[in-house]
DNA sequence: CGCTGCGACCAAAGCGCTTTGGATTTTATG
DNA sequence: CATAAAATCCAAAGCGCTTTGGTCGCAGCG
């Protein structure tokens, strides 16, 4: 069933039969009504394909899934995906997204720019000077940028970020308020802004005090919970270990907590924890042992403000060049607790 | 710059660079160089829309993502999805995600079928009489189907899927083979075939020593890190609790060694273990403290081959009916060790 | 009455590609 | 050397939709 038997069937043109679905005024409302419980009738559905030929739109937005065969498929990616793609689904838009290693990532985005399969893209982790915006920039199709190519200064491209310095600033004050001076971090891949931006905060509250971040308690890696676990492991080995951490992720978190549980030290108490949390739902901060405070801000409810804007750039074509940076919560568990003093200390490592 | 502008550029016609770029025989060797060199300095990429159009077929792949808003973002999924992902983009095939949730998936596929956005489908997360293969048989699309409507039996559709009911039979047996003789199981939910077949792999091992599965020991859920911490601690609080348990993912098996720890009980040697590994990059059974002994197969490798099968589908239109179920290894690590003694129980208890 | 304006509809021209059905040239063959 | 058979290439017809540039009839206006 396509346009030209629907028609035919109505005894209309295609042309009516066209505006009556597309909502255009220049048709009469009681045609439209019969042209709608036609298709009701005949389960007709446009061809995506010859619509987006005839209109040059795709209607379909891309997304760079980064992969490779030997690498993580990141966790925070799919919750990321599916905010963006309940949008995508309502807004009756498709959703492609295309594996590529992080090499290869230049070369896509200009295949998918060229080969029109898709009007509009999006980018996440962004890097320092982030190579690939520019190149965006240069593209015709409309992007929004998930984090910032600089924690710091103007932008002149779209973009959604949250508050990374500002929250773990916070966090830092927070723990510096009850006690602690010694705060180590486990932290993301140097090289990715959000990273960048958490130990900038960290160390920004950290002078306020005149302190500095012990660069053997600032561990920077992949965000498992290996990492987690290892990076905690070599924190607590150390000459002063720590008394508090902070982890950029829940996966950090738990490797973290088990580090600490593993030297019969108890979280709250021996060691204060702060995770950031990305509000995974199979992974909850208030569901630990000891529940984590936490910095909070959905990944999903990024996704999905991402794919609104990106859905009005390619609808509007007006040129979305907004920045919106969202503020970061900081919630109060039973993780974090007043500093041990020295006497608990040294009590505790003649336990341990 | 498109096709027509390209034949220009090189004084032939369209049809001429259309089969030179295609492959097809009917075209000097050297004018082919010529256009794919033309090709190379333009950067030239053909219209996909205008392809699909003229072919019929789109090129793409479609994947019902499983979302809603509350719901979990399974892990197993963009996991299986990089898999598939990379064979279809270097098949230069596109993949459409479509996330929805699990009650309009029927709609949700009818849709993508009639707006011929996509030529293939695959399906995942099978459940006891799966009604909508019924409906993928009865649409025109290729499809294959990650699982099986039932555990046993004949098929008549195409799939993939991994020997569920031999993995936790064979792990069981080793259990048994050590001594123990009271196993836990902490599942999926009971309504997806994977949960039933491991089930019943279990229970068919136990009931070659005339045992049964105590019902107490049997928890079905969401794999959540917290379904397993919990499932875990019901299972030790109970009159017999169990000393040996089988956990359906690595998630659970986390969630289940943090209960362990907890008690004061050692992985391996008062409480053995055996998780079922989808090979999740950032969660390693041999990273645990105590490496975890583990059925695995590779989902990511299973999406990989789905897709070179769909792909296959689309390509030669010979239809897929290949049923395949791989095996699953089993893989000996430290979390296994013989059933405690009667006398070594009684001393866990005064100490715990 | 002639003219304009408007509401409702339509025919036909693309969008950029593939593919059918030749046309033309070159090569093999008796 | 003539002719059949390949080897190359081309013009034009779609694929199913949107959109431009109308037509047609009727109400409103001076």
């Amino acid at each position: 069933m396509n346009l030209k038997e629907l028609a035919k069937h109505l005894s209309l043109s295609q042309t009516t039969v066209s505006r009556a679905l597309n909502g255009y005024p220049e048709v009469n409302e009681r045609t439209r009504q019969r042209v709608l419980q036609a298709v009701q009738a005949t389960g007709y559905r446009p061809n995506r394909a010859a619509q987006r030929l005839a209109t040059g739109k795709a209607g379909s937005i891309g997304v760079i899934m980064p992969s490779s065969p030997g690498r993580d498929t990141d966790l925070h990616f799919s919750e990321f995906l599916s905010g963006l793609g309940e949008v995508c689904v309502s807004e009756d838009i498709l959703l492609v997204v295309h594996p590529s290693r992080p090499e290869d990532e230049e070369a896509t985005f200009r295949k998918l720019a060229a080969s029109g399969s898709v009007d509009a893209i999006f980018l996440a982790y962004t890097r320092r000077n982030d190579t690939r915006i520019d190149l965006l920039k240069s593209l015709k199709l409309p992007f929004v940028v998930h984090g910032r190519a600089a924690s710091d200064g103007p932008h002149d491209y779209p973009l959604l970020d949250i508050d990374n310095h500002g929250a773990f600033r916070d966090a830092a004050d927070l723990l510096l308020q009850l006690g602690h001076r010694r705060i180590a971090l486990l932290n993301g891949p140097d090289y990715l802004t959000f990273a960048i931006a958490r130990r900038a905060g960290l160390e920004e509250a950290l002078k306020t005090r005149d302190l500095n971040l012990n660069p053997a308690h600032c561990q920077e890696f992949a965000m498992t919970e290996e990492n987690g676990y290892r990076g905690m492991v070599r924190c607590l080995e150390t000459e002063e270990p720590p008394t508090a951490v902070l982890c950029s992720s829940m996966l950090l978190a738990l490797g973290a907590v088990r580090a600490i549980n593993q030297r019969g030290l108890k979280v709250g108490r021996d060691i204060s924890l702060i995770a950031h949390d990305d509000v995974f739902p199979y992974l909850k901060p208030e569901n630990f042992t000891t529940p984590l405070t936490t910095t909070r801000s959905s990944i999903r409810a990024a996704g999905a403000r991402i794919g609104e804007r990106l859905i009005d750039a390619v609808a509007g074509s007006k040129l979305d060049q907004q920045q919106e940076v969202w503020p970061v919560e900081l919630i109060m568990r039973a993780s974090t607790g007043p500093a041990p003093t020295e006497l608990d200390i040294s009590r505790q490592q003649r336990a341990g």
